[in-house]
Formats: C-alpha cells, sequence, structure tokens
DNA sequence: TCCTTATTGATAACGAGTATCAATATAGTT
DNA sequence: AACTATATTGATACTCGTTATCAATAAGGA
C-alpha cells in the first residue's frame, strides 16, 4: 500500500519535479494536522521545526499538494484552509454560522441524486462541494 | 407585491440608512444583469451611466444587498461573483472544470436529504451551497 | 564528479477589498 | 423652506493574502 509520501514523491518524478527536504517537511506537518487547516497555521508549526524555511516555499508545496490529490482547498468564511483528501472518505460539511464548528457527514443518497443531475445535463462529475449553513444546537440556546 | 427596490428602501429605513442616486443606480445595474455577476462587469456597466461612481461605493453598496437578502455571493474559481437572490427559485451550480460553463439545477429529494443531515446533528438548516464539478458535454468531445 | 535545471528564500509586487476623511447629501424636524 | 444631525460619498492610502522575480543553491541523472 502507499503511503501520501510515496503518493507525492511519485507525482514529483511524473512532473519533473524533485524531492526535497522542504517538501518533505510541508508534507509531515500537514498530515499532523486534522480537520480545516488554515496556511498560517501550517506556516507556525512548520517554523517550529526549521525557521529557515520561506513562506513562498509553504504555499508552493501546498499547490503541489493540491494537484497530486493530497491536500483538498477550502474556503470557510473568507478564509483559505486546506483537508486532507488522500485514503480519507469524502465528505461535506454542515457549518454553524454563529460559532464557525463544522461538522462533516456524508449522505449515500445524495450523492446518487448528485449523478442523476449530471447525467441529465450531460456532465461527467469529478468532484463536488456540498455546505450546508445553519445554527448548530448549542448556540439555538 | 414588492419588487427589489422596495425591499432594498425597506432594509435602508429599518437600517437607518438613506436611499440615495447612487445606491439606486447599482442596485439598478446589478437587476439588469444575468447569472454570476464579478464586481469588475457591475463596475463597468455602471461607468457608463455614471463615471463619478467610487468603487468604494459600488463595494458598500454589494455589501447591502447581500445584507438585504438581494444578492448571494458566490465564490467561483477564486472569482467573486454576486446573483440575484430575490423572488428567483433557489438553485444550485453544476461547473464545467474546461470551459467553466454554470448550469443552473434543483433536486427536491436532495434538499429533503439535507434537511435529514441537519436534524440528525442538532443543526437548523438556514442556507446551503452544493457546487458540482465536472466536464460538460461539449468539452467531452 | 559534472551539468542541467528545478528549487529555494528574500523580497518586491500585485490586487481585491477596506479604512480614512473632508466635503456633501439625505431626511426628519422646526 | 430652512435647519440640523448624521449618513454617504469619492479619492486615495492602506492592508494583507498571495504571487512573481531573481540570484544562489541543490537535486539527480549521466
Amino acid at each position: 500500500m502507499f503511503d501520501e509520501f510515496d503518493v507525492f514523491k511519485d507525482f514529483l518524478k511524473h512532473h519533473e519535479l524533485r524531492w526535497t527536504p522542504q517538501r518533505k517537511l510541508v508534507l509531515e506537518v500537514f498530515l499532523q494536522q486534522e480537520g480545516h487547516i488554515p496556511i498560517e497555521d501550517l506556516h507556525e508549526k512548520i517554523q517550529e521545526q526549521d525557521t529557515t524555511i520561506g513562506i513562498a516555499t509553504l504555499y508552493r508545496t501546498m499547490k503541489l499538494l493540491v494537484d497530486s490529490g493530497l491536500a483538498d482547498l477550502h474556503t470557510f468564511n473568507e478564509k483559505t484552509t486546506y483537508e486532507r483528501l488522500y485514503q480519507v472518505k469524502h465528505h461535506d460539511h454542515l457549518i454553524c454560522k454563529v460559532c464557525g464548528r463544522t461538522v462533516e457527514f456524508e449522505h449515500p443518497l445524495i450523492e446518487r441524486y448528485q449523478l442523476e443531475v449530471c447525467e441529465r445535463h450531460g456532465f461527467t462529475l469529478k468532484s463536488h462541494k456540498m455546505e450546508l449553513f445553519g445554527t448548530c444546537k448549542e448556540c439555538q440556546k
């Protein structure tokens, strides 16, 4: 079984890009995080391990991680965050408009009807993004 | 029956804000557009009618239109666009990753299962955003 | 080891959106 | 109609997330 490092190395090789200590570190730190990680948080955590790494390298590497299918890019409340994608079950998000808490869910029937919609319009479905906005139990009190 | 101008005037009055020629013009031009309108397009169209209007006023007014429920804010491919919301049937979007074309759709069953998901997690659903990404018929050739 | 070329960090530049502010316009009151 | 408090305006400086530039360095195949 291939892990994320194999996938990334493979992606790099196929694009004639190089495996570097900086890219390794960014991937390592990214994989240690859970949920949605803003890039500034990643930057902090990376600085703890290596203060010489530049912010541009982080941006460049995150873009590569998205391209290689290891990371997913989200924009929650105008804020850019990344999320692990590889070997993680697909899910959608429930977002509380009051406290910002997010809950992950997946619903097989919704997925099925999405396919139906695509077929009806002659589209081939590649991916989707569904966000439900509301008020969570805590914030309704 | 109230039209968009009534709604906006009413919103302004209730917030102790004022009905101005600039706000009227922005709303007029916005209502003439179809689909998703980037703010720079709006700016151009508005400049055609009144070159004295400042970009800050446009940003300010669009924010008010969103707050008053007349406009909906989207971010497609990192680009901010506005869409009419009042008295327009709710719909979701199918987006072609190749040519960028968007198709609107709505599916009652999907909406129903969304409610189901919310109930299960104790959320009160306020709104949602669903985007299906794929390749349209034209771009598959 | 050599050599081509990708990568790096520092930093300048970019651009969408926002804050500031003095001049002006609105709308309720007299 | 004139008055007045205050919201609004346009110009523009500014912010801040992200990207482009570039000379120095490192990767990795030969």
